[in-house]
DNA sequence: TATAGTTTTTAGGCAAGCCTAAAAATAATT
DNA sequence: AATTATTTTTAGGCTTGCCTAAAAACTATA
């Protein structure tokens, strides 16, 4: 049996992993979990216990095979989850984040496979990240930044790279969302911030704003 | 905070009290919950420390006001999990349970909202349980058990007194299930075993089965 | 390359929720 | 009423997942 620690634990191993193609130090996962670096260590071993993890002291850890079937499988849990709410209950997309959280931890297959049926085998959540499919599979999508883009460029707004109440909830406001096709109007030297256009109108949005929204590539 | 075990604690002596109204006894608890006398002792005090129970030693414990309103609103949840299973999901009412258990711990008024919503407001569950509303308002139903009905009566089935896979997937094959009318044909002394009639045909039930299924009455 | 700084691990502790064994209180029986 | 049986509580321990403080190992810098 998993504990939900350890689920949360392999979940952040893998997406650090993701994103640096390297080991993941205790430091950075006691900052992500909000914990301390003793209490990494400790879990750690537990993981390399159990399999799940592949750990050579101060040298950080990644996952085993095994250990990220599990945390893809329940990033995939999340991200159903995450649907489920926008779509079927209208929670806004700012508001999924912590309901997904707990129910990612939900250990039943059936219920994740019918939930996935349910919303007609989504590719995608809310926010445009990936949804895995049940053997694991990912269905990336080259994605750059808005932040990236050249004056005069266009693009489709794929997703967002920041889970963040405020953010999103101004993007909104903004009526910005998935799927929007914008175009770099001016990009401003002094601060970096950006004119864009996108449905017959122009806005400015700061660079915060600009290096967090992806769009689609090639 | 109120943890996951805390909840099932509440729960638990929500339920035997409503059928005793009685005290419930640490024995009856350790059961319920398949745990050692012990430990209940030991949770009834940190219940009693943030006034979710009333309790006297040797004496027995009962749900105050504010835990009588926590235990009513995981019940509350628990059920609207198990509806939403069965309509949404296709589970069949035999399998909701274990995974409703799970569900009912989920902390988030507007997920439960939105999901009542979803269900439009239902007022019992799968099994014909009455489904708390949101003040936490039970809608009775006056029910006796097919078990208690004489030769000759009708009646109309509105729920069961028992959550058991085997029993509900046997009531399946029956193809008994809620709103089924039924009519008791005979009663043999012997064993206390009835055949009763519905939907055009005769089937024979054990005393056990019978007890079981509960009927309108008024 | 020695030293200072940073990261990681070890050591020892704590709360929650469980356990068993023994003691205390209540209930049942003679 | 006294004894026996049952129930409940207390006492002391264990595991999980966290903590802080100190030691050890790596890394960077003079």
């Amino acid at each position: 049996m998993i504990t939900r620690s350890e689920e949360n634990y392999l979940k952040t191993i893998f997406s650090v992993f993701m994103q640096t193609q390297n080991n993941v130090s205790t430091n950075d996962i006691a900052n992500l979990l909000d914990t301390s670096p003793a209490s990494v260590t400790e879990m750690i071993k537990k993981l390399q216990d159990k399999n799940l993890v592949i750990y050579e002291k101060y040298n950080g850890v990644r996952l085993s095979n095994e250990g990220e079937t599990k945390a893809i499988a329940i990033i995939r849990k999340h991200r159903l989850w995450e649907t489920f709410l926008v779509r079927k209950l209208d929670f806004s997309w700012s508001e999924v984040h912590d309901v997904a959280e707990q129910l990612e931890h939900i250990k039943s297959e059936k219920l994740i496979d019918k939930l996935d049926q349910l919303l007609n085998y989504p590719k995608f959540d809310p926010h445009g990240d990936p949804i895995p499919s049940k053997n694991g599979v990912f269905n990336y999508q080259e994605r750059i930044s808005i932040f990236e883009m050249d004056v005069n460029e266009e693009g489709i707004i794929m997703g967002v790279s920041l889970d963040n109440k405020d953010f999103l909830d101004y993007l909104t406001k903004l009526k910005i969302s998935i799927g929007t096709r914008i175009k770099v109007i001016e990009i401003i030297k002094f601060d970096q911030s950006m004119k864009i256009e996108f449905d017959s109108k122009t806005e400015h949005i700061s660079k915060e704003i600009a290096e967090n929204i992806l769009i689609k590539i090639n």
